[in-house]
DNA sequence: ATTGAAAGAATGTCAGACAATCCTGTTGAC
DNA sequence: GTCAACAGGATTGTCTGACATTCTTTCAAT
């Protein structure tokens, strides 16, 4: 008999199907800020009984991409500008330093990977796919963090995108937007490329504050 | 009739009560790293019944405070020398980010509780009751992260701090550590104090670097 | 001692139930 | 007409009990 491939994968149970699913259905913005999620309606729609969702709900709750009030229930956080604009300060923070990082440590293959990120987002850039310009973006600062060499800067960069995730989507479809974003991107990948870590922290910090000032107008652009 | 001084306390639920307890017992080093959790046991011992002793469960992994491996179920994770690296060097990002702008924001009131806290800890090191040092130590950081301005960066401090408690207080006990501990808080103070904001930040990191180091140490002394 | 199989323990998941709480629309008083 | 009390339904918090699946451990056989 030939050797079991599946070498101890975890089997996926319902629970992590389920947080999975809500999660992405969360950061594609398929439920509007401020919004009740209810528990029968969830289970029917994943086909779940209660107590596994619930406890996949407890799971994004500690996410901070859900809330849950006591006997009001879960609901998406309405995010305040002032929140927000906290979160893109610590993500500076994070990714300026992993910027830094990568730029002294990426290996060959993995600066091939970046390269090749850069190239597919500025395909989705070209494009009017909003949806696509934040994936490959995501795509590129992941494999940033993933090089940084330290998985605790990954991790927590990683929530803290999350929760603006919100935000990413309305700011890439500003005008412009995504082809700034574009040079911006290429300049961190140029100075990580030539292994400048000081030019890698400043072109990161750039990006972050631009990313920011969108986020920012499109904010207030509308409502 | 009195009026309800309980103004709208969201009540507390099982869960979170449940997670509260837990939580403390983790972190006050009452389970064995790599030690499994039973869930009946905890049932039993909390008096509480499965489904929301496993929403407290889902919630603590969330927070990286155990581990829930499918059909092994929960363990209180064995922190890699590695890993603790990794959270050391974020929460220096973080804790010198949060001195340095408390320097130049902090409230004279709050001022006095940071002095306060020092003196708590001051009196906790010349004690040998090491949990003591721990909790006034916390206390200390605590106050400089909550005036720094940035409630984002607050939170992810904090759950940076819990997952290497089991540190703190190994290393704490370290012949002269609180001593040497106290000097560089007292420096933390008073470079915030003077609103120095350099100061403040080349004292924060030279402290968590100090504490790295003595982490380090305690770690490999014994096994 | 190593291997293998069977018994036991623990987890993953579900269904159903009920009390407490919240929300909503209606009624009634001013 | 506006506001307040209220009743009813909807929703959540929590428990009990159950069962299949998956470890884990014990014990026997080689």
């Amino acid at each position: 008999m030939p050797p079991d491939l599946n070498l101890r994968i975890s089997p996926r149970t319902v629970q992590q199907e389920t947080v999975g699913k809500l999660r992405l259905a969360i950061l594609s913005g398929l439920f509007q800020p401020g919004s009740r999620l209810i528990e029968s309606q969830l289970c029917a729609q994943l086909g779940i009984s209660r107590p596994s969702l619930r406890e996949a709900l407890r799971s994004l709750e500690a996410e901070r991409l859900i809330e849950i009030v006591p006997n009001r229930g879960p609901s998406i956080p309405a995010l305040s500008w002032e929140v927000a604009t906290a979160i893109y300060e610590v993500r500076e923070l994070l990714e300026v330093e992993a910027a830094g990082r990568c730029a002294s440590r990426i290996s060959p293959e993995q600066l091939g990977e970046l390269e090749r990120s850069l190239s597919a987002f500025e395909e989705a850039a070209s494009s009017n796919d909003s949806i696509a310009q934040v994936m490959t973006a995501a795509d590129f600062y992941s494999i940033i963090l993933a090089n940084c060499g330290n998985p605790i800067l990954e991790e927590v960069h990683r929530g803290l995108v999350a929760r603006i995730s919100f935000f990413r989507g309305r700011s890439m479809s500003l005008e412009g937007r995504a082809q700034s974003s574009l040079a911006e991107m290429r300049e961190i990948f140029e100075s990580i490329a030539a292994g400048d870590e000081k030019a890698a922290r400043k072109a990161s910090k750039q990006h972050v504050l631009r990313a920011k000032a969108a986020a920012k107008i499109s904010m207030d652009s509308d409502i």
